[in-house]
DNA sequence: ATTACTAAAAGACGAGTAA
DNA sequence: TTTACTCGTCTTTTAGTAA
């Protein structure tokens, strides 16, 4: 639970351009946003780079502060609350892309019991040994931003035979019907046009699927 | 500005349904769910009270809580932010509604020099004086309280002749291309349903708009 | 002008308690 | 069980200061 007052203090630096890149920001400026003392500001400037939310670079008048993409997760669970609070309705998201093949990375970790016991518990099927990659289209990365992190279930790392495993979320979804879901790493940075689609069957069997074929998935948020 | 604490946990009350109807809500519950202990719980709800954004009723075991207006409007201006942080304004909003006859209450307020002054100054061009009513339809509804209060201009209010005449916000707006805004009072409670636009000309006349015509406001939010 | 420390003042916290 | 008070403790704030 990331604290009240550096939550607020995020978005104010978010809302002065800080998640587009770094920006100038003295304490006072930030204090005079938030209506605290420069101390304070300076204080919660701290707080937020040592919980890596920021990086700063000091310069001798001022420093630098950029919002990091830890920051910007943090920023997307807020906001992702109030979509929930303002917009109950069932909105359904399409995301639109075609069929790449990927580099078996998907096929190596569904193979891994305990990320397959995971992923199953909290899908609801025991995932096929594969995912299916997909390049989403321009409009389709704009709308997977909205997914944000709502609806998004975290499945969390692990160690085994001395090497870790990463984390990673899982957010349910289909394809023609089928059920399936959408999985990425929960750390590691991932391109933003490309998905990883699991699902309890080979879907590129099933359904007939080669490299280049456009395909919707659909996301009901339920 | 509303204190970061404060703000947590009415947004915690929110999403407990808190805007849809009174909610039982017992200190430790809300403790629970902000990892505070119930005291301080406690004096959450009765400070939150205290500012009139949430009320509350009373009884033996528990209390009924639920977000007034002033409550709501606070969590959404916060979600405003959010929306300004994530979707930098290439959302184009669209209302779709017919044209209706108002009360004739718009002519009189854009008759007062005052308001037709802080209007013009703040849109750019002289009010007409009189505005055009449209009854949006339902999912224009949805759609305009997406557009929360990020953009809107607010006009304050002032004393003239013994008679207090309140604030508005504005937000400018394209109907067919022509410059025009949407105003609406401030403080007092407004049907959802209509939306009062003004513009530099007479409307009705220069787009030849009769009663019960579809028009549609666009709104760049820019 | 900055940042960020120290130290005193202010305020928030939660245990205990009464109703 | 509740709510909400008091009170001792601890945290946070800001003024002052140095760099």
């Amino acid at each position: 639970m990331v604290e009240a007052e550096d939550l607020q203090s995020l978005k104010t630096i978010a809302l002065f351009g800080g998640c587009r890149g770094p920006i100038w920001l003295s304490s006072q400026s930030l204090g005079n946003a938030l209506e605290i003392s420069p101390q304070t500001a300076s204080r919660r400037l701290i707080a937020l780079e040592r919980q890596q939310f920021v990086i700063r670079s000091m310069k001798p008048d001022g420093q630098y502060v950029a919002v990091t993409r830890e920051g910007e997760l943090a920023l997307r669970r807020e906001y992702a609350d109030y979509v929930r609070i303002f917009n109950p309705e069932q909105k359904q998201y399409t995301l639109t892309g075609v069929v790449i093949s990927g580099l078996g990375e998907g096929r190596y970790y569904m193979s891994i019991p305990h990320y397959k016991e995971q992923f199953g518990s909290c899908l609801g099927f025991e995932p096929f040994p594969g995912t299916l990659n997909i390049r989403l289209d321009a409009a389709s990365i704009q709308v997977r931003k909205h997914l944000d992190h709502a609806g998004w279930t975290e499945i969390p790392g692990f160690t085994a035979d001395d090497r870790t495993f990463g984390g990673a979320q899982v957010i349910p979804c289909r394809i023609r019907g089928y059920r399936c879901a959408i999985v990425e790493p929960s750390r590691t940075h991932y391109p933003e046009d490309i998905i990883e689609v699991i699902a309890g069957c080979e879907l590129r069997n099933v359904l007939n699927l080669n490299d280049n074929d456009t395909i919707e998935v659909e996301i009901t948020h339920d």
